[in-house]
DNA sequence: CGATGAGTTGAGATCAGTCAAGTATAGTGG
DNA sequence: CCACTATACTTGACTGATCTCAACTCATCG
């Protein structure tokens, strides 16, 4: 099954036909190389793209041009959809791994957005990512240097998990030591001494490859990171999934911080 | 017409069936008093709330007790539309004024997320959401906060231009200081310095209950505010309305900056 | 007319930023 | 295989933005 499919199903029982125009619209993949900037805030493509393999970024850069990172995209992400109700693009994004991007055309956004299943599915998809939006802002807002990048890390081990991309606590993470700061509103500098902190503690190691998390419970205890915003219900027809898929993904925690971290 | 149906308007072509559908949907009209928590992180309420009157904010509490405010609601805006996904809230929301809140049954929503444009327009809405969002990361991680506040307010005053609760560049605004600093990530000590500072340069006027952008322009491009990410096309059939809604709703700008809000 | 909550002010502390130099590390061409 | 380059990372010294603490003022209100 594409994986545009698998990620719809997650919130939506779709019909043949449904998976029919999904697989449809997948068809087209490129291959993108590492660190290229393929959409650019002010462009209006002819088409969305959907990350099939690999890691990019979404970000602004301000008048005074620094550089603000707004999410992370995975294998599973659209990247532009947003272009669904605006003229032209309001921020940019690059690729940080080679990846591989299906472009799908605007005419085919707008014959899934026209299926009702389908259109639930991606109005819940968006409010799962609002789930991250609110919880970057609480790091960037509530959360000090240290804390900020310790919950960064808990987050993208978990996602990269959901998406089967991690091998037990460890996963592919191509960041810079400029892109964290960018995503922590932090200079590179000050990035290094947290970074060099949080090693010292013995709680991770990364090397702008690879992440590995050493110490979840404590990582997860210390970002005051819970997984609970990560959880979505599989589709509105089974209430209780997500404390079904909390106990199946990660072991019930202690406390309240290392939900679905700990495993 | 309804406020929610005004507010779905906007994405979709509606019919008679679906307006009906939505008017039966916020029937049920409350009024909640001025700063009550009438949502809490952990409840999982059997109806969905709609604000018709008032103002309210979403805010999430970190594990070391620090309050981040993540957004505020007008209204037209859903409060607990997360909950569509979700088994129970994961932030809380609170009243920053007297409001009138619509309650909608859960099963409501699931009859109007059913309905192929409403559904269309509750995607779009949300999509709508998250340039917000955007918007309050790159204030948290990029701007200090002189400029993080000057562009809050920038955004506050045309979302409530938008909402027809402005008049001229005047608007209600009933946030005390703490508020404003648990926007901004912020002390209310620095706030209030700030504070000082916009007044002082004779950018804005604000008491706690009503503010008052002074220079438009300037305020704009101090804080490097583009009104176009709140600008969104009317509906999926016409491309080219957030140009227009630009040209409408104020004359161009000199520059970048100040699109929008000069009036 | 005290009590309360919000706003204001000052002084010192701290977290994070800047600048600048130095050290890997990987890739490239000779 | 060895310069040579480019990029990332590391480190130290200093600066600056913002925080904390504490006192004080000012409205509002029962």
């Amino acid at each position: 099954m594409n994986l545009l499919t698998r990620k719809l199903e997650r919130y939506a029982i779709l019909g043949a036909d449904d998976r029919n125009l999904l697989d449809e619209a997948v068809k087209s993949v490129h291959r993108i190389r590492a660190r290229t900037d393929f959409i650019v805030e002010g462009q209006s493509p002819d088409s969305v793209h959907f990350i099939v393999e690999g890691f990019a970024c979404r970000y602004k850069i301000t008048s005074e041009g620094r550089r603000q990172i707004l999410a992370f995209l995975l294998p599973g992400d659209f990247c532009d959809l947003r272009l669904a109700i605006l003229c032209e693009m309001d921020h940019s994004i690059a690729t940080l791994s080679d990846c591989r991007v299906a472009r799908v055309p605007r005419e085919c956004v707008d014959e899934i957005a026209a299926r009702p299943s389908l259109a639930r599915a991606l109005w819940s998809a968006a409010l799962a990512d609002q789930g991250l939006l609110f919880e970057w802002i609480v790091n960037l807002g509530a959360r000090d240097a240290r804390r900020n990048l310790a919950h960064l890390f808990c987050e993208l081990l978990v996602r990269q998990r959901a998406a089967g991309l991690a091998h037990g606590d460890t996963c592919q993470l191509p960041l810079t030591q400029q892109d964290l700061a960018d995503v922590a509103g932090l200079s590179p500098v000050h990035v290094n001494r947290v970074l060099q902190g949080l090693r010292a503690e013995g709680l991770i190691s990364f090397d702008g490859k690879s992440l590995r998390i050493l110490d979840p419970a404590r990582l997860a205890d210390v970002s005051g990171f819970d997984s609970r915003y990560l959880d979505v219900r599989r589709h509105r027809y089974r209430i209780d999934d997500a404390a079904a898929l909390a106990r199946r993904v990660g072991k019930a925690s202690d406390g309240a911080g290392a939900r679905q971290l700990v495993g």
